[in-house]
DNA sequence: CTATTGAGACCGACTAGTTGGTCTGTACAA
DNA sequence: TTGTACAGACCAACTAGTCGGTCTCAATAG
């Protein structure tokens, strides 16, 4: 079960480790001002001492949540577009490695997305060059498919870039993992969408045969 | 100011009006939990009295804020889909007027999207069948354009809609009035972009001439 | 091999402050 | 007189965070 995930340092005890997985869990289902300090300790059979030997402060907490998921996800973002040439291909596998990260981290993101204007200052600047950074990613992919003449010139990058963002971290808000279609078979019409929305026809005529883009398959739900 | 917004009841006095509003703003800039009843009663110049003669809880407040806005969007939907035939336009009007709310409640949204998590059991049903509402709305034009023969007929339905509903609502999180674009501008990227997802090659040749898809103009930013 | 030490991991009663909510009182209009 | 609209002192419950103390165990000394 963790061996997909990351590996953090070992220097971790299982505590720490157990604290940051509980506290998920709660923060992702009652947000975090809706878990106490004690709540946490309890549900993880340790108390206040135990807590405060970790971690400096709740606050600090959320910090190490965030921070954690997005340097992660950042690192994935880089790994895709290094191991592809073609902006297609970045932008084919950006989608999919990031949404192959709710299925590992869902609580996490929920917890990124739902709680990190509670984050105080000293922590959020932190979190703020890391987001920027990833989002710059992003940019730089589709301004790149703008420059090889692949995507539509007409697209402004930021919107553009701040719309496929929003369409893909929105699914943190209504995916489940039982739910009628995989992590997978999401990603692989997301990467239809944006595609259709960002190539220039006489592309989209050439490359309609390769994998990402949805044959007329009957996706039934 | 007011004018452009929906008619309130005129049964709300003024205070309970100026307690929503400056909630609105608090909540907006420091979430649910991140401000108390003393605060904004301080911000409203008025009492705790004050606060409960209008309001049976803290809990009430957030209700009352959620429900007046998802009711709102959901008559603007309603009137967008009915003013039309046409799936394309039916789509292009729905983001359109969605995106429009974006300048008038901003921090409504951004409320409804961040603490609705809080909602207490009572109140929490009955918002989420009005999103659900709203959710079918989005669904409902897709088949029909789907049926029709307009929009490609391989497209899941509800993930599509999710898609779209996901790169629409994701604004609250970056949009800001006095940025690089106008609201309008940007809702006119949505539709370009969605439409450019969604329709058959076929319908693009012969509705790329229309208003809703981007000329080839260059849009800086 | 045993004794001593000391540092890190953890415990839980405690505190100071804050929270949402109540209750009595008052001003005023009808 | 009666009801509405508000004021503000008050309260019980809960909050994040503290602090003196205990336990474990590895490193060292004898």
């Amino acid at each position: 079960m963790e061996c997909k995930r990351i590996q953090r340092g070992c220097s971790l005890t299982e505590l720490k480790e157990k604290i940051i997985e509980t506290s998920l869990t709660l923060f992702d289902q009652h947000g975090f001002h809706g878990v106490s300090v004690n709540e946490i300790v309890k549900a993880c059979g340790t108390s206040k001492g135990g807590f405060y030997h970790h971690f400096s402060s709740k606050d600090e907490l959320l910090f190490v949540i965030h921070d954690y998921f997005i340097s992660y996800v950042l690192i994935k973002a880089q790994e895709a577009i290094s191991e592809s040439t073609h902006p297609t291909e970045k932008m084919q596998k950006i989608i999919q490695s990031f949404v192959k990260v709710f299925d590992l981290y869902k609580p996490h993101i929920s917890v990124f997305y739902q709680e990190s204007i509670y984050l105080k200052p000293p922590y959020v600047e932190a979190i703020k060059k890391k987001r920027q950074t990833y989002k710059e990613i992003i940019f730089s992919v589709i301004k790149e498919g703008i420059d090889k003449g692949v995507f539509r010139s007409e697209l402004p990058v930021e919107i553009t870039g701040m719309s496929i963002l929003g369409m893909v971290n929105w699914s943190y808000k209504w995916y489940k993992r039982d739910g009628g279609k995989t992590i997978d078979e999401i990603g692989d019409i997301y990467v239809d969408l944006v595609l259709n929305a960002l190539l220039i026809d006489k592309q989209k005529e050439a490359e309609i045969t390769q994998p990402f883009l949805l044959k007329n398959q009957v996706v039934v739900d």
